[in-house]
DNA sequence: GTCTATAATTTGATAGAC
DNA sequence: GTCTATCAAATTATAGAC
């Protein structure tokens, strides 16, 4: 035992600990001295190889945001019809979210409660700046050849199809609850919930079961 | 044995002080001196009235709990039509959460992150135990009486509706992002919410448009 | 009831030996 | 690169005067 190992090693070991706890009890709830433990390591190389607590927090949120920020390009590419697009994006981000459930309650409270540790690196990201007026405009198009959808206003589409995907996971305890579901039968629900979402958008979107 | 008589009018610029305080940082984040400033008194204070900060935050808590967890009661009134009960649901929280923005940010992350603190008061409610079971039996009612519904789920549908209305304030600032909407044009989309959440849902029970 | 001053503890960060 | 020991600042909470 206690064989030291080389520093990628341990940086990779402090990247878990750190995403673990982060994810757990947010940016002003995660100590340290938990994420040390964690580590198997103390508070010193965390320091040593990290800095600041702050640098810690920023590389943990941009590999969570990137993992879960609704990747609009799946829903933008003009070359597959728009329902086919949809039904990828609830089947990727439901099942990315169900491996990783505490992702989008992290980003997103990071988001209102951090917005100046966050923004900045949003601000970074030149990537996402045109892909919501492509989504706009391939939603519009699609309009065109469908009178179902014709009254279909993109920017609330978009919502409700990241609201449906995405509350489930940050609502979690609240729906355990008040459905009295223990993990095993909440697991089952977020399970059938791809399906269920795919019709639910799918009627919306064409206008039929 | 004399008990002093507290100073009400102290008493409620203490409780609106920690609302906005907790509200905005969450327990984790709330600073003891932030809510003394805002109150404009002094930290002494906040513990003749409310002893811990414990307390306060469970005070805010409930309040705000009791505010924005999903009133059942309206989706299962049987004496109104189900649209019509769930078109109420739709308007009642969209009015509450654009008059306060953060309710449902705050109560559905401190479920996520201080469970321990927020359970033993949930655990005290008992009004909610059969609420749920109400509503879907009052679904699956519905259900018989119209074969557009026949195939719809209790859970997925209330899933559907919570996610719907609470998500977009909860994401607000993942929204106000990725669509480049500043705060007046926010507020312009969310109160078309209103209908075209409403129109979405109509849809799905009723069947059509 | 309200204040000032201060205790007691927690926590992020650093110094320095090996 | 890793550790122990420790600092400095922040933060909840209390003591005691008025």
């Amino acid at each position: 035992m206690a064989i030291k190992r080389k520093d990628s090693s341990t940086e990779q070991k402090i990247v878990v600990a750190a995403q673990k706890t982060f994810m757990l009890r947010g940016y002003d709830g995660a100590r340290m001295q938990d994420i040390a433990d964690q580590a198997g390591i103390n508070k010193a190389m965390l320091h040593y190889y990290f800095d600041t607590k702050d640098k810690l927090f920023e590389m943990v949120f941009a590999t969570a945001y990137t993992q879960i920020a609704p990747n609009l390009s799946i829903l933008t590419n003009e070359s597959v019809p728009l329902m086919l697009r949809v039904e990828n994006f609830v089947n990727h981000y439901t099942t990315v979210l169900m491996e990783q459930p505490q992702l989008a309650s992290f980003v997103v409270n990071e988001l209102n409660r951090n917005p100046e540790k966050v923004m900045h690196f949003l601000r970074g990201l030149v990537s996402d700046n045109t892909l919501a007026q492509a989504f706009m405009r391939s939603v519009e198009k699609e309009g065109k050849t469908n009178a179902n959808m014709a009254k279909l206003h993109p920017i609330h589409l978009l919502m409700h199809i990241v609201s449906l995907c995405y509350f489930p996971f940050v609502g979690k305890p609240l729906f355990q609850y008040l459905l009295k579901l223990d993990e095993f039968q909440f697991q089952i629900v977020l399970e059938q919930r791809k399906q269920e979402t795919i019709l639910f958008l799918k009627l919306m979107i064409e206008g039929k079961k």
